[in-house]
DNA sequence: ACTCCTTAGTCAACTTGGTGAATAGGTGCG
DNA sequence: CGCACCTATTCACCAAGTTGACTAAGGAGT
């Protein structure tokens, strides 16, 4: 359900085609909600059929037609209603957690790999994020822009995406570290220490 | 395909029900691997189908009776096959942070009241990891634990845990501070101060 | 007595999400 | 000159997740 509400709530920063979308869900939308294009083009299909935004058909030479869309009244009206309604509680679909759980029956050094991974996306995104974030302000500096902008929603949930992966870069390393002192305690004991 | 391995990992622990699993996807799995009682008993039957998992069937009385699953030595192998394979990037699903990215053209107090009620629920969920991690911890101290452990993969992904829910509060309490910043601003603005 | 909660599970229907490929011209690189 | 990537979208299928009801018995609270 909250797909639809994704892309309309993408919408309100102006018209948008379905890649356009696909590219903007991509840099910032997918940090709280991930989508495929697919899901993407399918859900722009089905909002258009229930009016909630308004398609257009943009022709173009040297480049593929494309659709662009648009928030229609009623479709910012059902957004708004949306965010009264009370939120479903987060759920988390995290890949290389099963892995580190699984971790001490599993395959260590692959885990660790992919936590180095992990941390290695980490820096990535908040490279982006940044990115995001300055063109956010624009000209204002932050507080102004949170005293005074117009759309504070999407710097929020970016300030929440920003938390996330710093979180993530420090979980990464305290468990890398925590990896590496069991590997070193197996060592010792392989040669007589311990035990 | 990850619910799968969410199980095996889970099974790790000994042997369980459908129903103590989902008890312990509850408390602890949900945190990185969300699942209701129904996906987890189809999953359970899909695994014993394949021979990952061994069922017996114990008899109660003044009780239902129960399937309990064990890890069979196939399934332990296929699970530590997957920590080795590359995993697939995060997929976040939040709804509350849709809407708050359409805050601004929604209802501003009901998301803040949705967000003073995330804190609730972060700060509920920071209690019982205490109580999990105290009781994943037993009588050692963290340090030793981490040192000398068989299992710290549940103490890892349960770290993340931790961190995410402190992340969440930390976070909610600034979008509170932003938001009751902005009504002040918009107060002072009606009573005719920066115009 | 009544109701609600807990244990323990099953079934069916439905909604979402994900994968892979097809189409098709344009651009950039070596 | 060819290959790979970018724009832009669509189709078809398959996998996964969600909802709600149903069964059944015991215990706890009012």
């Amino acid at each position: 359900m909250s797909l639809k509400y994704a892309v309309l709530a993408a919408l309100l920063e102006g018209e948008a085609s379905g890649y356009d979308l696909a590219k903007i869900f991509d840099v910032s939308v997918s940090n709280f909600w991930a989508a495929t294009p697919q899901q993407l083009y399918r859900e722009l299909e089905r909002l258009t059929d229930d009016g909630l935004v308004q398609a257009r058909l943009v022709a173009q030479e040297r480049r593929p037609n494309k659709r662009m869309f648009t928030l229609s009244p009623t479709g910012r009206q059902d957004l708004a209603e949306f965010t009264a309604r009370q939120p479903k509680p987060t759920a988390a679909r995290d890949e290389l957690m099963v892995k580190v759980q699984a971790l001490d029956a599993g395959d260590p050094t692959a885990v660790r790999a992919h936590i180095e991974e992990r941390i290695q996306w980490a820096h990535g995104k908040l490279a982006r994020y940044e990115r995001v974030r300055a063109h956010l302000l624009g000209d204002l500096d932050e507080d102004t822009f949170l005293r005074e902008g117009e759309r504070v929603g999407p710097y929020l949930t970016l300030l929440r995406g920003i938390s996330f992966e710093e979180e993530n870069l420090r979980w990464g390393e305290r468990a890398l570290r925590i990896l590496d002192g069991r590997t070193a305690t197996t060592d010792r004991e392989r040669h007589g220490g311990t035990a």
